[in-house]
DNA sequence: TTGACAAACGCAACTAAGTTGCATTAAACT
DNA sequence: AGTTTAATGCAACTTAGTTGCGTTTGTCAA
C-alpha cells in the first residue's frame, strides 16, 4: 500500500516527467514523514537537510504532486494552511488532540459504509469519498 | 434547538453586550440563511439590503458571535475560505456535490458513536467533537 | 437628560500563505 | 552535442483576513 520514494519517482518518470533535485528531495520527505505536513514544514525539513529550494518551486512541486495524486491535500479545522500526506498510505483519519495539538492517524474498521448507504437512501447523493477529523483529548493529555 | 435572531440578541445583551445596527443585521442573515456562508457572500448580502458595514468590523463581529458560540466555523476541503453556520441548528454534517458545488445538509441518525467508541477503546483518545464532510454527486446531477 | 464608560467602529497599514508571468536553466532523449 | 520542453527563480501580485489606534455610540446611572 505504502509506496517508496523510488517507485514513486520510477512512476513519474515513466510517464514523462524528470527526476530532478527537488522532486527528489520533497518525495523523500513524504515518504519518510506520516504526518500530515504544511508547505512550510516542508520546506523546514528541506532546509535542516541542507537541500536548497525556490519557495514557489516548492508550492509548485506540492500543485504537481497534488495532480498527479502522489499526495492529498487535508485542511484541519482551526489552521488557515494546507497540509499534505502521502495517497498512498491506507485511507485513514485523524484524530486531533486540542490539549497538545498532536495529530494521530486513526483507521476505522468499516468506515462509514454504513453511513454512506443511508445518505443514498435518503437523498439519493452518491459518496464518493469522505473527510473525517475527530478532535479530542489523547490517552497522554488525559492523565 | 434553531435560535430566533431575538433570542440570540437577548442573550447577548443579557451578557452586556449591545444590540448595535451591524450585529442585528448580521444575526438576522445567519437565522436566514441554512447554509455555511463565507464572510464575503455575508457582505454581498448585507449590501444587497443595503446594510453599510466596514469590512474589519464584519470580521470582528464574525469573531465575537464564534466567541460566544452563536456561529460555527467550518472549512471545506477544496475551498480557501472559512464558511459560519448558526451554531444552535441540530448537529449535522455536509454533503458536497462535486459536479453542481451545492452544499446540503444531512442528520446521520446514531452519528458517529460507533466510531468514537471503538477510537476510545482502542487509542484512549477521548473524542469531544467531529467535523465530517461527504463528497460525491447529488441526486439533481446524476441524471 | 446628561454624562461617563466601555463596547463597537472605521481607517490605513500590515500579514500569511500562496499564485502568476516571464525569462532562464537543465533533464532526458536523439 | 543539440534540441526539446519540464522545471526553476525572481519579482510582483492576490486573497483572506488581522492589528493598532483614535473615534463613535449604546447603555446604564445620576
Amino acid at each position: 500500500m505504502k509506496k517508496s520514494s523510488e517507485e514513486i519517482l520510477s512512476s513519474l518518470a515513466s510517464q514523462g516527467f524528470r527526476m530532478t533535485r527537488l522532486r527528489k528531495a520533497i518525495i523523500g520527505v513524504f515518504t519518510g514523514n506520516g504526518l500530515p505536513m504544511s508547505a512550510e514544514e516542508l520546506m523546514d525539513i528541506l532546509r535542516a537537510g541542507n537541500t536548497a529550494f525556490n519557495r514557489t518551486t516548492v508550492y509548485r512541486e506540492i500543485g504537481f504532486l497534488k495532480a498527479r495524486g502522489v499526495i492529498n491535500e487535508i485542511q484541519f479545522l482551526h489552521e488557515r494552511v494546507k497540509r499534505y500526506e502521502l495517497a498512498s498510505l491506507e485511507h485513514h483519519h485523524h484524530l486531533v488532540c486540542l490539549r497538545c495539538k498532536r495529530v494521530e492517524d486513526i483507521v476505522l474498521e468499516n468506515d462509514l459504509a454504513d453511513q454512506e448507504r443511508s445518505i443514498l437512501d435518503s437523498k439519493g447523493f452518491h459518496v464518493t469519498n469522505h473527510m473525517l477529523e475527530f478532535h479530542g483529548i489523547c490517552r497522554g493529555c488525559n492523565r
